[in-house]
DNA sequence: GGACTGACTCGGT
DNA sequence: AACCGAGCCAGTC
């Protein structure tokens, strides 16, 4: 059907439901929230974010090597730093081993079973 | 339908 | 570690 006015809102609202939950002290990358929602690519996730992202807490999704993009580089680490994220020793990204969400985490050879709990 | 853009990611130099 | 190029896919013109 339709043609038109049917906008694919299920994956917005999907990538922003995604970024909700991520607890403060933790972060994804867009590949993450990209796996996560589903979302096609990172890509699509870094574009819903630009529009649609400014009633999430969009600083706690950031590149897949714990950088910030250069835009945002000084708000998304003042709020990080201000959530206690874990970061790395020169201050200019986010320790992704530590900060990763753990429900976002794979569980490769752990028995352990990942919880929604941060 | 083609060309361009972008809050991405990965691999090679 | 910095830079570059290619793959990726939905919007927009």
């Amino acid at each position: 059907m339709s043609t038109g006015d049917d906008l694919d809102l299920g994956l917005v609202e999907r990538v922003l439901a995604v970024v909700r939950r991520v607890p403060p002290g933790r972060v994804l990358s867009y590949g993450d929230v990209a796996r996560l929602a589903p979302a096609p690519t990172a890509r699509d996730v870094g574009q819903v974010m630009l529009r649609r992202g400014g009633d999430t807490p969009w600083w706690r999704v950031l590149r897949a090597d714990g950088t910030p993009v250069p835009h945002l580089r000084e708000q998304q680490l003042a709020r990080l730093r201000a959530e206690a994220t874990p970061m790395t020793p020169s201050g200019d990204g986010v320790d992704m081993r530590q900060a990763r969400w753990s429900a976002a985490r794979r569980a490769p050879d752990s028995g352990a079973q990942p919880s929604l709990f941060d």
